[in-house]
DNA sequence: GCATGACGGTCGACATTGTCGAACGATGGC
DNA sequence: GCCATCGTTCGACAATGTCGACCGTCATGC
């Protein structure tokens, strides 16, 4: 039976557009915008709440996200590998270079960020864990491609969205970049997302080699970059942490 | 058409069997756990897979959890009123109180945890949102259970698991408790669940005084705790940390 | 090394099941 | 007070998901 289950992927369809539009939608908002029936988007409506994976706000009929989600997306966390080894080292990257430290994976056309460090000090921070970052201009994304084909594959050929003045959005220049990734081993993305933000990626690798994930810390320019270019030493530790939670997944010794 | 969508329902019920066991499981596992043809199951996987709901492992085969359920999850975290509303309130009650701040939402037979606030001290800890706490033995779920009829519902008539020596385990003591919460308007637990750990919790209410909610600080005994009894000082924290929530939810002046 | 069993995946026939569009009552705005 | 729009229900139809047998592959163990 190749082919998808028609029903489940329009419930699928249903909450990724529940969870795009910042406000509670409507049943036929939701009908039209997915070009269904009401009565069908209705039908799968109500199961989805049956189930806890939708709620309906009682006086306005409207519909939103459910709590069965979060408990879900929980647990895809307590059994993921890679971010269960990668605990106790990004906890020590994030001291011994005294800011910020992100892992992801990729997913869909972005980076899936599934752990994440607080800077070491207490200046109030809000957790990214569940949240995307694009491929084409951070250091996580950008290691991904330049390692990993599915990865680049998603990518596509661009032009790619421009955040700010040093953003890349032509995939010549993101594949060029990529190629002196692949060279010296690690990736930097200045102000290419957020202005004054700087960040360091290295790539992680599972037991056959195969990439899995990234790891970055990330910073404000002035901590991060000296005379123009990262600081080598947090290249060093990024690097350094890379390996040993690949050393971690089974990936042996460098 | 009332009646849920039977693929649907499946599908979840595959979802929440993933979510359970803490391993990956193989086809076989899930189609004879649902008492499901494998063809069927197949099917059903195979669309959550390509929706990326949930990952397939290249070289076992077998199936967990995707991605896709973590950024839906972080998204409905988003979305969530009462959290907005309640993310500088608890932070205002994690520094007044010294200790740390869940707050929670009645989720199927439990108490879901949708913000956490480190105790300020900087001791490792580990977030917990997403995770789910009993009803009977902790602040939370108790004050809940005091407010909420639909939360009562979802008890049951017990007995209920005993974690500690003084878990109450019996329905009548719990709803004794409860009474004796909802005249005073706050709730304890004291190693009800985890030996050493006492917590106080208020309730939440929306514009039309429904209970939507709780919020609870938590901590060791011994600081938590005076001569036996929690600190009056704590309670009246907490209790103005809820009016604050409550107010900006709608629910006007107390 | 070969037979065996269990695994994930596929196929096609069947009828169950989800889909559609119209109709209903309630609600809110002009 | 009317009209438009909302969420919801209903029944008929056939498209759809389900079932059980079958296939190739891998790992196991005589």
């Amino acid at each position: 039976m190749p082919g998808p289950i028609q029903s489940l992927s329009r419930a699928a369809a249903i909450m990724r557009l529940l969870a795009g539009g910042e406000r509670r939608l409507g049943l036929s908002e939701v009908a039209t915008a997915l070009d269904l029936a009401k009565g069908t988007a209705h039908g799968i409506l109500r199961t989805l709440q049956q189930e806890g994976f939708v709620e309906q706000d009682p006086e306005s009929g409207k519909y939103q996200l459910g709590a069965e989600l979060l408990r879900l997306g929980q647990s895809y966390l307590d059994v993921h590998e890679l971010r269960a080894r990668a605990l106790v080292w990004a906890d020590d990257l994030a001291r011994a270079a005294g800011e910020t430290v992100y892992l992801g994976v990729l997913h869909q056309q972005g980076v899936l960020i599934v752990h994440h460090v607080f800077r070491p000090d207490d200046t109030r921070q809000v957790l990214e864990v569940g949240s995307m970052q694009p491929l084409h201009s951070t250091a996580l994304g950008k290691v991904l491609v330049a390692y990993d084909p599915v990865a680049r594959g998603e990518l596509g050929d661009g032009p790619y969205e421009s955040y700010t003045v040093r953003t890349l959005t032509e995939a010549v220049d993101v594949d060029a970049e990529c190629a002196l990734i692949r060279e010296r081993g690690w990736a930097d993305a200045v102000e290419e997302t957020w202005d004054g933000v700087a960040s360091i990626g290295a790539l992680i690798q599972d037991r056959r080699r195969n990439p899995v994930g990234a790891v970055c810390i990330s910073g404000p320019v002035e901590r991060v970059c000296e005379d123009g270019f990262v600081k080598p030493s947090l290249v060093a530790s990024v690097r350094s942490a890379a390996r040993a939670i690949s050393r971690d997944l089974g990936a042996g010794r460098f």
